[in-house]
DNA sequence: TAGATTGTTAATCGATTAACAATC
DNA sequence: TAGATTGTTAATCGATTAACAATC
């Protein structure tokens, strides 16, 4: 039985950054890579590099840095970037269909496999080479093809309503755009992206900015 | 001097949600809603909900919970997403399109004003109902219109040097889809909204899955 | 050797949760 | 009054940062 040493939130989000600054190095034909560097690129300081790589195992050697070659090929394992992983995009709408179409989701394994929608002028036109299905077809394909992934850009008045279609086909998890917080079982993980709410905290930020420049006459700086 | 009680960013990232579920709640009529009800919309439970808003102010009352419509008109008003706030997308590929398109955003106050490309063959066209500029008009443009947010939608390999561009027009935010830790002076703010990391994270828990279904020798579930 | 850099420990910081007196 | 629900305090939990011995 193994040990499960389930890694920290934050710091899972921030190995792919890892991955990426190391990939870049590889293509520089860079042997070894620091901590300083890799914490560079996400914004963070050394320590926290060598706190986030040290739950993944003891990747680095001391006085010298991270063999790029490894670290990449290990954050590749760990993230399993590797598998092959179906998903499909429920929602043929502008955000869907520029997901369908985003050319970055490949290299980590992920294969859109096809969207649905209900709209009838939608159905059987094809997105980015990927053809657009009703949603009556939603189980039965995934179950066909194995899909593991759903990807959420319907409307939030309908989002529910996917999100238990693609439980009952047997989704594991959800990526949900939809600005609205899913209902679902356990089993399934759902992730949020919600740029709505995101745009809020922007918003907030330009607001107090606003209040400070008021305050202190002054016409722009923190 | 106004004493800054400043937010906690997980909480700031909750209230937007929390003021969607106190819309619809004003929708149905209803004039008071508690934070029961207010954590079930976040997926956080009540005393997380009133430690949030309680950075705000005293907004409910013991026994009865919040009034719709002011609590509402607090968080619209707390978050500034009364002000207007113009935009511009710097990129328009089809992420920049879709957001260009976005319908949610108007609501939060978020005018977008034009799109920027380098690519002459989308100059001058139409998404959405705004024009797309090349990005020698960004500067002049940006001050003519007084832009405070810059989304920004390019390939990772062009990201700092729009960042660059933005940051000497005077963008003050920096909304970031590409793939990429941007520098900036300490008075730009930038949000990232990494999808492609994001999906790295996905992958990570699919492949955790994977080996355990495996170790235990079942089909599927936790 | 001297200089660089790791992994880990301990200290700090910040956010969440539980509990409850106060209030309606 | 009894039941509901708040705001706040204290306890818990988790993540970040600093420091340093160990290593190359």
């Amino acid at each position: 039985m193994r040990r499960r040493a389930r890694i920290p939130k934050p710091c899972l989000a921030r190995l792919p950054v890892y991955y990426r600054r190391v990939l870049r190095a590889l293509e520089e034909g860079k042997k070894v890579i620091s901590s300083q560097e890799l914490g560079q690129a996400a914004g963070v300081p050394a320590a926290q590099v060598r706190k986030d790589l040290s739950h993944i195992g003891e990747l680095g050697r001391a006085g010298i840095g991270y063999e790029t070659q490894m670290l990449a090929a290990t954050l590749q394992e760990f993230l399993g970037l590797t598998n092959d992983k179906e998903a499909i995009i429920v929602g043929a709408g502008n955000l869907g269909r520029a997901l369908a179409a985003y050319p970055g989701f490949e290299r980590y394994g992920l294969r859109i496999v096809a969207l649905f929608d209900h709209n009838p002028n939608k159905i059987g036109t094809t997105i980015a080479g990927k053809k657009v299905y009703p949603l009556e077809k939603m189980e039965e394909l995934v179950r066909q093809w194995n899909v593991q992934i759903g990807i959420l850009t319907v409307p939030s008045s309908q989002a529910q309503a996917v999100a238990d279609l693609m439980v009952q086909a047997g989704i594991e998890v959800i990526w949900n755009f939809a600005p609205f917080c899913l209902q679902v079982p356990p089993h399934v993980l759902v992730e949020n992206e919600d740029l709505a709410a995101r745009l809020a905290t922007i918003s907030y930020h330009i607001a107090r900015r606003r209040a400070l420049s008021q305050l202190s006459g002054v016409q722009s700086s923190d």
